[in-house]
DNA sequence: CTGTTAGCGCATTCAC
DNA sequence: GTGAATGCGCTAACAG
């Protein structure tokens, strides 16, 4: 029941422990008889070192942690998968804190990692972040930092993020070119490096348009309900907007929901372009246009350039400020066709 | 850029260290002046105990481990919100493992997890793990650890999951009533315990009813394409199913995906129940009916259940082995209509 | 109420 | 090649 450690596996050979911790570590200055024997017996009480022991030791914990708004959301679970995949190949534990888009909790998360709990950490901000000192403390206690999506300028520090501004000008310029003359911008409240991105994208494209209509920002909560009834309200607006350009994917659903309660039709009176990662939104009434993210590949490359910074290693240029390109997926919610 | 510790704290203040560890621990034989004073240089100066040094010392670690399958997938994504609300409020940190339904990350993660990195660990089975040393190799090292969903009867430890067969067996009579004489049933590979569960209540239903058809079972794997390929194979079949019962949310997509490739009418040429926890199966073309799972519950309770075993208090007769009750969505691709 | 001392289990000097 | 001794930073037992 209790643990085996060093000194026992060492009572039983007769070793020393230092003798026995060097070859299970595989070091040269021990005989290769005498490593096949202490392995042998490792393996076979299944010894495994005390980790609190040795990162005390060694002033590292082979643990990464990873801080995120929500989990229940494909884009968050797809970046924590790419996460994973790279630090399993590392053999490095990975730990994992949700702030609930709550500045408080991220704020506490990040000042228990302030020392030597974890060898680097992955932060995507909340949306009710509005300062950084709590990054910058961990910043200047050295640990190694990677931000990823949601980031912001304020912070030298390396950063993943995807062409927000860009893909959404694309976006709004399908649904302009799909005749929409009233595009609404749905997205989350805050001051989130996406949501001006994204909005600026919707802006420049409105601005660039003949039509120059007044833009018709509106604001959303992590709210399900309220959502929908701030939809709702848009959707009843006189005159009516005939597009909505949603800035996240929760709000894409919501905008779905409300018109089958309104008896709204997507495409015929209404045109929707979502960011989403769901292999449904394919499967939806009608199809889902979307703008995809590339998020397991966030995942990965900001893992991957964490443990560069872990290991010492070098950053290319590039690699300070990564920006990987989404894709606007065209179906059927945005297609022409004749009003109802 | 040095971590501070109690050694430069208890120097600064001309006390000795152990008076400062316990004046920040508020222990009840220091005086209020000298935690004031300790309290304030803490805070001033950002300190933050070192979590390996307190755990080598008090023999625990303050944080637990949640192995899954995968998490790209809402019914594990928001177990892992359950978890996470309830390791939030004990002030503990989850480690996540992802073992993508390989037996053997699944065991060497438990091999790590075994000399005192966690105080406990949640596990929901791979599909290729047919065997159980390895949680008995943690549940004999004494690590608490608690099963959920995916579970095996042949451990002795605690485990919750949900109402497998009794839901499958009401999902595949809901398939019955509306009129389907050929219902097929899709799951994964493997012996897993769901699985299992969720054919015994198709079967038992089918059984149960005046047709008495002959089951037909499609396993199929983790890939899309292939998964595909079988409900392709399967629904070319002459006679073709009229329904189907996914065991598992991706493959009801995947027979979503092949009815729009084939051109078949869903309700009216095959109906389609499927396993989900997808907010946006109401969304789909036509609406699907689901069996939701109480999937934030489950990481809830299991998660509440491992610290009580954590915090040694006796667990009640049902909490050995819990089952929470899903519940079936009757929505449009079960509705009766007439073929096209 | 506070200080001294002794480890937790490991990795790393430094001896030999 | 191997062993003995030291300390990572913290908590707890024991004094006083």
């Amino acid at each position: 029941m209790d643990n085996i450690n060093l000194k026992m596996l060492a009572k039983e050979l007769n070793l020393a422990v230092s003798t026995v911790s060097r070859a299970l570590r595989d070091s040269y200055e021990i005989s290769q008889e005498t490593k096949d024997r202490v392995r042998a017996l490792a393996e076979k009480l299944g010894f495994q070192p005390n980790p609190h022991a040795s990162s005390l030791r060694q002033h590292k914990s082979k643990t990464i942690a990873v801080i995120l708004p929500e989990i229940e959301n494909n884009f968050f679970s797809q970046v924590m998968n790419g996460v994973e995949s790279i630090a399993q190949e590392k053999s490095y534990h990975v730990l994992i804190y949700l702030t609930h888009e709550d500045y408080n909790k991220e704020k506490n998360f990040l000042q228990l990692l302030r020392n030597g709990r974890v060898d680097g950490l992955m932060i995507s901000f909340s949306n009710t972040t509005a300062n950084f000192e709590h990054l910058e403390a961990c910043k200047n206690a050295g640990i190694p930092i990677v931000m990823f999506d949601r980031v912001s300028d304020k912070i030298d520090l390396p950063k993943i993020i995807t062409d927000d501004a860009e893909i959404s000008f694309e976006a709004t310029e399908h649904l302009l070119k799909k005749g929409c003359k009233r595009i609404a911008f749905l997205s989350i409240s805050g001051t989130l490096s996406i949501t001006s991105g994204r909005k600026a994208g919707y802006l420049k494209a409105l601005e660039k348009s003949k039509i120059k209509h007044t833009p018709l920002v509106a604001e959303c909560s992590p709210y399900d309900e309220q959502n929908r009834q701030t939809i709702r309200k848009l959707l009843q607006k006189n005159p009516r907007p005939d597009a909505i350009f949603a800035a996240v994917e929760k709000l894409a659903i919501n905008t779905y929901e409300v018109c089958n309660e309104l008896g709204i039709n997507i495409p015929g009176q209404l045109k929707v372009v979502g960011f989403s990662n769901s292999q449904a939104a394919a499967l939806f009434n009608p199809s889902l246009s979307t703008v995809v993210q590339p998020a397991y590949d966030i995942g990965r490359m900001a893992c991957s350039i964490l443990f560069k910074i872990i290991e010492k290693k070098m950053l290319l240029p590039n690699e300070k400020k990564l920006v990987l390109r989404s894709k606007l997926e065209e179906r059927c919610s945005t297609t022409r066709g004749h009003k109802l």
